[in-house]
DNA sequence: ATGGGTCCT
DNA sequence: AGGACCC
């Protein structure tokens, strides 16, 4: 995106299917050079680059896998995998004795007496597993800048566009290995033992193709023969990344590999288990085609439920009345959504940016790019469900609870030793993390517990009524944390989410408290008590300021009626760095906004301009927007942008070295207008409005007292 | 429904 | 802080 691109205003209105990522990108350079003089000029695109080969990678009834992996005794057996009174997922075998994926325990032990219930309500291995798969897969398409996401615990998008160019350029160049008509494959730069894979060069892909007389009919002409090679090649690449998920770590996959995700994702389905299908269009005529077969839009990732309720309700105004309810109306089909809602009427409903989007979904038109999965995630939550929790004290016994398998979870999830996790070759170590892993791990046989009907006392759990049924437990046997082992990475917040019986849920959130990353001294149970501390206060004195009018989440919460459904805790706002003390929250209110929010208000904009000019002339008329001028200002801010170079923050560094009073400049006369604003005591230089906390609390924004002992408390209101 | 996650507004 | 999406 360095370069941009002269807009050929005068492309006609041509096609509005004509596309970011649609047919167009399926031609090569010249052949969209050939289409260029007959037809119009396809729009130019702004953003993804086309031509990408993407892998969805979609691990086969994961949660039954992984649990085998644990217990081999599970093998060819109909295995549920439980979490409270549903089956998130349960094996082939079971689903052949009539057990469906979603249906509630009691319903499939009716159907399947022999069923063996797992649970999967903690998720730690399942969690480990996944993001061992994912280090595998980065592993090898990472050296060639190839992006891996993960989607879930069970779903990868890999984005392998430069490591199928940069093998093709080789090959070209005369430098890959070639043998009796087939070609090597060299997925790892400089291994040892060349990693990679032999295919012949026939040019036939693996697995199924879609659509399904495409592969058939070799015309020579539309699509580009190159970019349909370049898609069958990666089919073999994808079947390599399958055999060593299968190999390594020992799970089966499906793979759908087609030019963008979604519709990568939507033919990974289409052939399950242990089968990978090739999206093959030779036309956008065949996307919209095989989009049609979708009985369903919600198949199309993207189209949830809210989106599809709310366009079921605008389709409901016009014909039929009985649109109301989700559940029991028809699903609304793909090709009658494209049909009822053109582009105008979307973004009536949803907004520009959403409106255009939906639009080139129904077309499977989608330029979202493959985003690398960091390293460490941006939350860390965990929670639990309940029938009416009340009472301060049952309250409170819960959240230590919570809090104590939190602190667990972040020290298993953020402590390390620096550099240990990354790369580590296939071979070895691995082999060693899967044996070493595997033995700390147990099995418990636990009675089966379903959410009661008949209130009872707790509000928790009853037994059913056949206590022969029982439920295998896997945890793993606690280990010291090693000395070498320290934080990685620092959560500054903690956020408490609640659910009442009836509505929806309400959050807020305050500072971590930083004694919760003081392993060595203090007990895990020591530290979630002061963790549950904090939360309680949230719970109980409201929000932030002092007279919130919305308080819904205090009192009688914990009294009132129906008392608490939910309880969630997350960690964020991950630092790499440990906080000095507990920031000044008020200057960050007060200085950090205003910028970030101009520009992410400017997004809007460029996005509308980069569209094809077609649609960004039908949005800008149904917004009432000047085109004309909205360039001129965009193109200012960019270049305004280039000059001051001085992009701050990017999470972490704003709140990493110091804390947060330096970064005001104090000798910038806008900011500090005199010397009777630098504090007497310390010489630090503040703003007008926070000399009084500034005053209290010296420098780190926590009473002064608090900075002699070992940890600093939670300055919050004392 | 569950026990998680992501990004956008 | 809440809402949407994903699994």
């Amino acid at each position: 995106m360095t370069t941009k691109r002269s807009r050929s205003l005068s492309s006609a209105a041509a096609d509005s299917n004509a596309p970011q990522n649609g047919i167009a990108s399926l031609l090569s350079p010249k052949a969209q050079g050939k289409r260029r003089v007959t037809t119009s000029s396809p729009p130019p695109h702004v953003g993804a680059p086309p031509n990408r080969l993407i892998i969805a990678i979609d691990l086969d009834s994961f949660y039954v896998s992984a649990s085998r992996l644990l217990d081999p005794s599970l093998i060819g057996q109909p295995v549920g995998v439980k979490q409270k009174g549903l089956l998130a997922t349960c094996s082939y075998e079971a689903r052949a004795l009539g057990v469906r994926k979603l249906s509630t325990v009691r319903d499939a032990l009716r159907r399947c007496p022999a069923l063996i219930l797992v649970d999967g309500e903690d998720l730690t291995w399942y969690r480990r597993l996944s993001a061992k798969v994912w280090r595998l897969v980065r592993g090898v398409v990472g050296p060639w800048d190839g992006k891996v996401e993960k989607l879930g615990l069970d779903e990868l998008f890999v984005d392998v566009t430069e490591m199928v160019d940069a093998h093709i350029r080789g090959r070209e160049e005369g430098k890959t290995r070639e043998d009796a008509g087939r070609v090597f494959f060299q997925v790892a730069p400089d291994s040892e033992p060349e990693a990679g894979f032999w295919y012949d060069t026939l040019g036939k892909p693996i697995g199924h193709v879609l659509p399904l007389d495409s592969h058939a009919s070799s015309s020579e002409d539309t699509p580009s023969s190159t970019y349909r090679s370049r898609l069958i090649l990666t089919t073999h690449l994808a079947l390599h990344l399958r055999n060593l998920i299968h190999s390594q770590i020992g799970l089966t996959t499906s793979a759908g590999i087609a030019h963008n995700k979604v519709l990568a994702k939507l033919v990974s389905s289409r052939h399950k288990p242990a089968k990978q299908t090739l999206f093959l269009p030779r036309s956008a005529e065949d996307v919209v085609r095989f989009l049609d077969d979708e009985a369903d839009v919600r198949a199309i990732m993207g189209f949830g439920g809210a989106i599809v309720s709310k366009m079921r309700e605008s389709l409901g105004a016009t014909s039929s009345e009985a649109a109301a309810n989700d559940d029991a109306s028809p699903p609304l089909s793909v090709s009658l959504a494209r049909k009822a809602f053109p582009l105008a009427h979307l973004t009536t409903l949803f907004g520009p940016r959403l409106g255009i989007r939906l639009h080139g979904l129904l077309r499977g038109l989608d330029d979202e790019e493959v985003a690398p999965t960091p390293l460490y995630p941006l939350q860390i939550s965990i929670e639990d469900t309940y029938r009416g929790l009340k009472g301060q004290e049952v309250v409170a016994e819960q959240m230590r609870l919570l809090a104590a398998s939190l602190l667990r979870r972040l020290e298993g999830e953020l402590m390390g030793s620096g550099a240990g996790m990354l790369s580590s070759e296939p071979g070895k170590a691995e082999q060693m993390e899967k044996q070493d892993d595997r033995g700390k791990w147990q099995r418990h046989d636990m009675p089966l517990f379903l959410p009661g009907e008949q209130g009872n006392i707790t509000g928790k759990e009853a037994p059913i009524s056949d206590q022969k049924v029982i439920v295998r437990c896997y945890r793993e046997r606690e280990s010291d944390p090693s000395e070498s082992s320290t934080w990685q990475r620092y959560p500054l917040t903690v956020r408490l989410s609640i659910r009442h019986g009836w509505g929806k849920r309400t959050s807020r959130s305050t500072a971590m408290p930083l004694d919760i990353f003081d392993v060595r001294t203090l007990s895990r149970r020591e530290r979630a008590e002061r963790l549950a501390g904090v939360l309680m206060g949230l719970l109980l004195r409201g929000g932030p300021g002092q007279g919130q009018g919305q308080g819904q989440i205090s009192g009688e919460a914990l009294l009132g009626g129906e008392g608490l459904n939910l309880i969630n805790i997350a960690a964020l706002n991950l630092a790499t760095r440990r906080p000095a003390a507990q920031p000044l929250r008020t200057f960050f209110d007060a200085g950090g906004g205003g910028a970030a929010r101009q520009k992410r208000d400017s997004v809007d904009m460029e996005t509308l301009l980069q569209l094809p000019e077609d649609i960004r002339r039908e949005v800008a008329a149904q917004y009432g927007i000047v085109l004309e001028e909205q360039e001129a200002v965009v193109g200012a801010e960019q270049e305004s942008r280039l000059d001051t170079g001085c992009e701050e923050d990017e999470d972490d560094a704003l709140w990493d070295d110091l804390p947060p009073i330096p970064a005001m400049d104090p000798s910038s006369p806008a900011n500090i207008a005199s010397s009777s604003l630098v504090c007497s005591h310390c010489g630090v230089a503040e703003a007008p409005w926070l000399q009084h906390d500034h005053a209290r609390w010296p420098i780190y924004g926590v009473p002064a007292v608090l900075l002699g002992s070992a940890t600093a408390s939670e300055g919050s209101g004392a």
